[in-house]
DNA sequence: CTAGTTGCAAATCATTTGCACTTGC
DNA sequence: GCAAGTGCAAATGATTTGCAACTAG
C-alpha cells in the first residue's frame, strides 16, 4: 500500500511513517496541525516522539506528499496532496476547514501573475470567516 | 499629524509610536516585519526594544491603522492600512512584494462565501513566484 | 552491516509577558 | 499625579536540532 509510496519518494518504510501517512490519509478533518498528529498517534498508541511528527511532516511535504498552510494563528496545519489544487475557506469559531476550487479566480491569478511578469509558482487563498454550522 | 491619528485610536502619542509610525508610512518596503522596524529604529537612533515594536504593531493592528499578514516563512509582516483591500504578489527570491486587486476575483469570493452560506470576514490572496527582476 | 531513522532533551525563533521604571496629558 | 507606556529579561509556544540508540533493506 503506501509503503510503495514512500519508498518512490526516498524514504524508508518506516512504522512512524506508514502510521502518520495512513492517518492523514484517513482523518475525518484532513487539515491536521502537527500537535493533532501527535495526539492521534498516542491516541492510536503509537509511541512517536514530537520531534518525529515534524521531521516526517516535513520530508513529506518535500515529497510532495503532504501540503503545509500557514492560517492565521501561528502554527502549521497539513493536508495529504490532493490532486487538484484548491482554496480554503477556515472558520474562526470552530476551526472547520472547508474545500474549493473556483475556475475564474484560477484562470484570473494566472493573467495576473501574467501581467506582473511574475513566474507563479504557487498561490493560496484563504476566506476566514464564520461557517454555516457557527452562525 | 499622526498625532491626532493615535488620539483617535486610544493610544497616547508617545515617541515609539509616532516613530514607528512614520516609519510604516514612509518606508521603501512598506511590507516589513517586526524584526524590520527594529532594525531601521536601531539605524535611525531611536532605542525602542523588540517587545515595544511587537506591542505597538499590535495595538496599531487592533486600531485598524496597520495589517498583518502571515505570508510564508513563520513571522508576520506588516503594513500600513490602505484606502483600498488588496491582494499580494511575494516574490521567493528577493521577497518583494506587489499588491494588486481585481475585482472579478473580490466578487467570486463573495459569491462563494455565499454558497457555502459563510460569513467572510477576511480574505486574502497570495501568489508566490518570482518577480521580473529575478528571473 | 550501515545509512537512514527515531526519541528525548536541549536549542532556536518569533512573539508575549511580568515588572519596576518612565512619561504623556 | 497617575494611568498608560516602555525596556529588559524571563517566559512561551511552535518547530528544529544534536546525539546516542535503533531498524529497514
Amino acid at each position: 500500500m503506501n509503503d510503495k509510496e514512500l519508498r518512490k519518494a526516498g524514504l524508508k518504510a518506516t512504522a512512524p511513517r506508514l502510521k502518520i501517512l495512513q492517518f492523514l490519509a484517513e482523518a475525518a478533518q484532513h487539515h491536521v496541525s502537527a500537535e493533532d498528529v501527535y495526539k492521534a498517534m498516542k491516541q492510536a498508541g503509537e509511541d512517536i516522539g514530537l520531534a518525529t511528527i515534524y521531521r516526517v511532516l516535513t520530508q513529506f511535504e518535500a515529497a510532495g506528499l503532504v501540503d503545509r498552510h500557514h492560517f492565521e494563528g501561528g502554527y502549521s496545519v497539513f493536508e495529504i496532496r490532493q490532486d487538484q489544487h484548491h482554496d480554503h475557506l477556515v472558520c474562526i469559531k470552530c476551526g472547520a476547514v472547508e474545500e474549493f476550487l473556483d475556475p475564474i479566480i484560477e484562470a484570473r491569478q494566472q493573467e495576473i501573475a501574467k501581467e506582473y511578469r511574475f513566474e507563479m509558482i504557487e498561490h493560496n487563498l484563504n476566506i476566514y470567516g464564520v461557517c454555516a454550522r457557527c452562525r
